[in-house]
DNA sequence: GTCTATACTAAGATAGAC
DNA sequence: GTCTATCTTAGTATAGAC
């Protein structure tokens, strides 16, 4: 199962995660195409598994992170964690991130777990003074827009990420000032 | 031709971008699947005739714009109506600013077109302080995050876009603190 | 769990008549 | 330019033996 998986991922790096066939991903494990429904009862199946599997992975490589004490070095650190992750592999990022495969809809557990990932982001950007839905909204947004003209127009580059930094300086910044005008 | 593209995007709406086949389209204008090699060479020339005419489309809407004298005003005239051009169609929108479509690229012709609109919004965010190619990257990355998630998580609302203005003072702003500094 | 064999569906593309 | 007919490829899924 665990090396179906993995094999299943290189496929996705290959030829993208629309671009898997369970003919294909057969062959790299050495089966026949129908012997891959012992694993999963359809292909949408096999999105799910991949779309939990993506997610744990993402987990464990947050909760792996020692984060600094001070709020705003927090976030840095969390988002700088996010985006290496995302950018290390364009069609996990694709599966997890954006909705690429119609007529998939992930199963409420394997959501779950996305979920997880967004209110760990979610509380660190509170703590640092993100305190309305609106900033959260948008400092996401604006990550995830770094991120997939990363993915687009350089990839393996940084000519984007290089300035996730400053713009949550920016971010924090404009908040705060915000809030003390008020 | 023109009604054969008008029904190839009213397709694109419903089914997504890559949910056009060539049947469907033929059933739509009254017609039988192999006419339709008369007017494109392959299912890749029906794209790049929706890429071509997405982006006319696209800068007819901005060259109507009567854009205001002061400079941050103009970037946000125009940025609001780039992203209402944006919001109101996905489809199109994933054909013009995404590469939604495996193995097809636009040819010359028709991607010049869309760096047309591009230098028009370099031009104003230069005229507005955005000096360093950093700085444009940036601003352009935080719109398209902004245009993704708003069509991803809130189909026909504005929950994200309509921090547009704010966010383009947040950038200018600090674009131009930076520079006071030095 | 794995296999062979096959059903089923759908798509893009081509040949050649009119 | 449009048609009928067909080719070719490719995919998911199922039946049933081992």
């Amino acid at each position: 199962m665990a090396t179906i998986l993995d094999e299943a991922w290189k496929l996705a790096r290959v030829n993208g995660i629309g671009g898997i066939s369970l003919h294909a991903l057969a062959r790299e494990v050495g089966m026949r195409q129908p012997s891959l429904y012992a694993y999963f009862d359809s292909k949408n199946g096999l999105y799910d598994a991949m779309f939990a599997d993506g997610n744990r992975r993402l987990l464990e490589r947050l909760e792996g992170l020692e984060l600094p004490s001070d709020s705003r070095n927090a976030v840095k650190c969390f988002m700088a964690a996010f985006v290496a992750f995302a950018v290390e592999d364009p069609a996990r990022c694709a599966l997890l991130l954006q909705r690429p495969l119609p007529g998939f809809e992930p199963s409420i557990e394997s959501y779950a777990l996305a979920q997880v990932a967004l209110s760990r982001a979610t509380a660190l950007l509170q703590a640092a003074g993100l305190d309305s839905q609106g900033d959260v909204d948008c400092f996401i947004a604006m990550v995830a827009g770094l991120i997939d003209a990363q993915i687009s127009n350089d990839p393996g580059g940084d000519r984007w990420i290089r300035h996730l930094d400053r713009l949550t300086d920016m971010h924090l910044d404009d908040t705060r000032q915000r809030r003390e005008q008020r």
